[in-house]
DNA sequence: CTGGGGAGGGGGCCC
DNA sequence: CGGGCCCCCTCCCCA
């Protein structure tokens, strides 16, 4: 039987959110715990929302033309407020060559793929890049409930799941960020344990820790101090090996 | 005090 | 692009 999971204390409160104050979870798993597979749902809408996100540039790999990203990122944010799609900063505007110019781009030879500004010297075109389009190409979305960012939506929207918690046992109510981790959880009520270890024949209900069981049955550990040569099992028996003071003197 | 098990978090990869 | 899965890791607790 789980010991402490409910119990849980976290001394560093900053590191783990709140769970208590989180908004109402959204998936509950049946007693049918086989058959009724968790479910993932989609946060509230203000969690996806464009809002949520702070898209401050886009990111591409090389200076190619990009034709399918915008479209790609207003299909995920533009949704919610038709009309107001790609909006252009007034920065933006700068960037565009001006057509009504008389030495328009009929006259400029290397022009930017981002922001089709034009310039009659590559090395021209090459300072822009490095200037401006080079950094605002650097896509950053930040999560809105803490100071993380990522370089895709993706995974920002995987991260916000750790702070509304979608995954909720139907039996003690405790939720997860991933279904995955609730079907794990699941597996402490039942009592299933999948992965047995091909030495002893004793059973896990987690992957991880039976890795961490194969460490037992080996002579030589993986997690080896550098000053001694004494090998752990786990990397937290090896710093406290290390904060214990053994290698301080050598 | 040390080693090990239980439980869970988070990023990355693949489909 | 999202879900599933894997891997690595941490924390807590107990023998």
């Amino acid at each position: 039987m789980p010991r402490s999971f409910l119990v849980k204390k976290h001394i560093n409160s900053t590191k783990k959110p709140n769970y208590s104050e989180l908004e109402s979870p959204t998936v509950f798993i049946t007693p049918h715990f086989y058959r009724g597979l968790p479910l993932s749902v989609i946060p509230q809408p203000e969690v996806l929302s464009p809002a949520a996100y702070s898209p401050v540039t886009v990111w591409t790999s090389d200076f190619s033309p990009i034709s399918g990203y915008p479209s790609s990122l207003s299909d995920t944010s533009s949704k919610d407020h038709s009309g107001s799609e790609s909006p252009r900063s007034d920065e933006d505007e700068q960037m565009l060559p001006k057509l009504t110019d008389p030495h328009g781009v009929e006259a400029e030879k290397f022009q930017c793929s981002l922001c089709s500004k034009s310039y009659s010297t590559y090395s021209g075109l090459l300072k822009h890049k490095q200037l401006h389009c080079d950094a605002q190409t650097r896509k950053s979305f930040s999560c809105k409930y803490c100071e993380k960012e990522y370089v895709s939506l993706g995974a920002l929207k995987m991260h916000i799941r750790t702070h509304t918690l979608p995954c909720v046992c139907k039996i003690c109510g405790k939720a997860f960020s991933r279904p995955w981790l609730l079907q794990g959880h699941i597996r402490t009520h039942t009592g299933e344990k999948p992965f047995s270890c091909p030495h002893c024949n004793r059973a896990f209900a987690d992957r991880s820790n039976l890795r961490a069981h194969l460490q037992t049955h080996s002579d030589v550990k993986k997690y080896q101090c550098k000053n001694c040569s004494k090998t752990f099992s786990r990397m937290s028996l090896l710093h406290k090996h290390e904060e214990s003071g053994c290698c301080v003197a050598h």
